[in-house]
DNA sequence: TATGAATGAGTGTTCATTCAT
DNA sequence: AATGAATGAACACTCATTCAT
């Protein structure tokens, strides 16, 4: 019993590989076929553009991490709580695949960003919690933008120094930087 | 007394126009000596090549932000009270200075980056900051890089909101913000 | 009982509006299959390759219209009655179906011609009719191929004008050029 | 005393060569290049796109015969006089440049045409003439496009005969043919 | 017959860099 | 120092054609 990827996957696959090391420029759609086992055409089958197949690593990647953050949204429990949670649940994902975490930091700090509100909407379960909790008190009232960016960009960080800087972080460790967090965005 | 702008400095201006626009790769040295009033010759005088130059905008810009830093940590005080002083620091210079802004964070995600560790050394009076504060007890013990990383991307955040989204902040909220990811830092 | 078209047909119409509006080159074989509703292997069925599917548009228009100079020059007449009524069938041949003429227009000026003299043979009655002529001294003695083109780029000048440049022009001013046409060859 | 070739006039020079051996489509820019002994980049230092610098050899060429029609028309004489002179001078020149007039045919029958009424504009003088001549009753009333269409298209068609497919024409020939065409014209 | 995913050679164009003036 | 014409390797993308189903 064959395990059969598709060709759309292996070319997936490379590029998330590609981009992760020397970023979207650096990456020659030729090169991206070879290392694929692909025809450069087959590529063109599947996406319609460079810019196209980068950006469709970007929105997967979000559809992945939203989903991940919704299931741990969907239990219950107090804010501050589901928060950190949340907070555990997009590090979880993340720091499994660094890859992925690439491909994203790259296409939201590159000029096709902004066209693109993907994650913003992906993660909309996390600025609604963002707003339950200024309602009801329990979070800082404080621009609910700014606090989402801040949540992110913590994750972000820590899946950097984890993945990409090799640096050995105990879950203990995490989990102290996942409640410092917290603790500013807590009343 | 005609205030001459010398060559150099015309393009280094338009250079972080450019970036700030549409990148690294969507500005060609060709429009780049254009818009600057300047031959491509000329540029080459000043820099040796393109990934020089648009270096070069980043360590400028680190070791200016750097001083604004050093300045802002010369008066002696508490270390929370330093740090907030630090935060602000950096948040009044790079939103004075939005393209400056944009070229470090572009710069920053780029390939060309790693090989520069210029901005960790510019701020090493940051980390000095921080490591002081978790010897004396005023700070929570926990990885210095991420408290590092943690300061810089909150005050990036900020920026990014106020100078590149537009959106109106307070000066008010913005010292909320700084209160906010200090006291995630100290104990 | 539906008219079926068949799918080779299909292709042929599609073909002659494709290469109208924007050429051969232009016309790519997949855009073709996709407007005819038809499957890319489906027209590699139907012709060997592109070269000879626009061909067999070429060859097959000049076929039809040496039919309807064929029925023109069936009825008897004086040597200038018959060119006369040559000349119309042609312009009502071609009036008729702009499509096909732009084809031929087409193919005539491309590389792919000069192998073809499809034309030349298809209208022999032509040629045939202008030697005739000259031999019973009712048209000028002249390179009769040259009068060949002369009669044909007359044509297709007019059809040019009626079905491609919109001009609206009257039975009678038809009439009139046809006649200053032939006027020029006959003595 | 070398004589010098400008880098831009050995491109149009071999650009000429090569669009009259197998056409706009199968003259690759490299290839245009490699013959002329010039860069890729030379060349798009000079014409923009590959359109623009067949265009420009039709446009050049348009303004090359306009002048020889111009100089033919400012002899004086009667307008049947006058039209066999433009006629010549058209024939002259372009039997002289066969490429030219093949880069001229291939131009107007192709989709670039209809942007570009450049020849229809230099030869305006011819357009004059023709009205002229059917308001002094010396030319048939008649639609003048035509009668222009008809005009060029005898002389490119003996331009044909002669330069492309190599038929010896003597002077007289010649001479014959166009008498011919005018006649057809003069009431 | 019919399909359309896959192929990959070929093409127009870009742009960092050089160097003669 | 300053200029900008010239270079040519490199790239994204196209599209006629094939072939397994």
């Amino acid at each position: 019993m064959a395990k059969e990827i598709s060709r759309r996957d292996k070319v997936v696959n490379t590029a998330l590989k590609l981009i992760s090391n020397g970023g979207f420029h650096a990456s020659p759609m030729s090169e991206l076929a070879k290392l694929s086992g692909v025809a450069v055409g087959t590529i063109y089958h599947h996406f319609p553009s460079k810019e196209d197949l980068f950006e469709s690593l970007y929105v997967e990647t979000c559809t992945e991490a939203a989903r991940a953050l919704h299931e741990s949204l969907s239990v219950k429990g107090k804010e501050v709580q589901r928060l950190t949670q949340a907070w555990l649940a997009l590090y979880g994902y993340f720091s499994t695949a660094p890859l992925r975490y690439s491909a994203v930091i790259q296409y939201r700090n590159s000029p096709l960003y902004s066209k693109n509100k993907e994650m913003e909407d992906a993660f909309s379960s996390l600025t609604a919690l963002l707003k339950e909790g200024q309602k009801t008190g329990k979070f800082k009232k404080m621009n609910v933008a700014f606090q989402f960016e801040h949540v992110l960009s913590s994750v972000f960080s820590v899946v950097r120094l984890k993945a990409i800087e090799k640096k050995k972080l105990s879950e203990k460790e995490v989990r102290e930087m996942a409640d410092a967090i917290i603790q500013s965005i807590r009343k």
